[in-house]
DNA sequence: CTCAGTGCAAAGGATTTGCATGCCG
DNA sequence: CGGCATGCAAATCCTTTGCACTGAG
């Protein structure tokens, strides 16, 4: 099942000239484990043998391998998830309070939608488009 | 033409328990003229009358009183524009190199199926919307 | 032997806060 | 007068970096 997931990473550590560690595989597999993008400690509480530095740097290092996205919420803590192209294209909600982040995905057809007009819009621009993001902002159930 | 503007303002910061001083309106004005989200330096740029901190402390005061909407980017600083209700609904080109933000709009039968579906997703997730955001990720013509 | 990877501790840097002063209401 | 607003400087705190050590090839 996640050996696929850990063939594809550790060819793309390669092509950065970077090994696919203990370390690293596991920062790979809780963030493949989870649901939702995760905080730096919320990473740690799940695996704690690695060094908080470490963790921050090999997450730079998966970020440059395009195996790992990073994701700015509204608190002041980064958030991780595996690369889109590893898991499946998804949107965020995001809560205004405690920050926290979680998937959903929308139908097909809205998603080509939405891709079509941007695109119009980035070539009007000269803007090269990479990804687009679709989030909700507003209040988790716990947050009321 | 902009004192509607200010007195708008003056109300919601008056609904908080706060004044509309020279010092706040510098900032609003500041960001009403711009056609994108500013950070802090570009802001102390257009107008060096504030000192950083006080900068910052009324942005959040503003923020609370619904007049500033502060956004993340890519980059290390945090960007400010005018709450939208101020404007006119619009989203974002980020660019993933240099983290500037430039604003565009969509069409209007695009952003109600945008609005219908994200609201639908939201009920089923015990959720409370509150407004969504619709970016394009790239990079912008100066970055190549 | 070499060099990437790691842990620890210290540095960085955007943002926040304490405190004394000034000013509006 | 009372309390908010401001400037300055110091503190915060997430994140990055320097350095010495270790282990894989």
């Amino acid at each position: 099942m996640s050996s696929d997931l850990h063939v594809t990473v550790a060819a793309r550590l390669h092509q950065v000239g970077q090994r696919f560690t203990p370390g690293r595989r596991a920062l790979v597999d809780v963030l493949d484990a989870s649901e939702r993008p995760l905080t730096l400690p919320e990473i740690l509480e799940h695996d704690s043998s690695v060094a908080q530095s470490s963790a921050y740097r090999n997450l730079s290092v998966l970020e440059r391998a395009s195996v790992v996205r990073r994701i700015s919420t509204t608190d002041e803590w980064a958030r991780f998830e595996l690369a889109e192209d590893l898991t499946e294209h998804h949107h965020h909600l995001i809560c205004g309070i405690c920050g926290t982040v979680e998937d959903f995905t929308v139908g097909a057809d809205l998603e080509l939608a939405v891709d079509r007009a941007l695109r119009r819009i980035a070539r009007r621009r000269g803007f090269a488009p990479e990804h687009h993001r679709l989030d909700l902002i507003g209040t988790c159930s716990r947050c009321v």
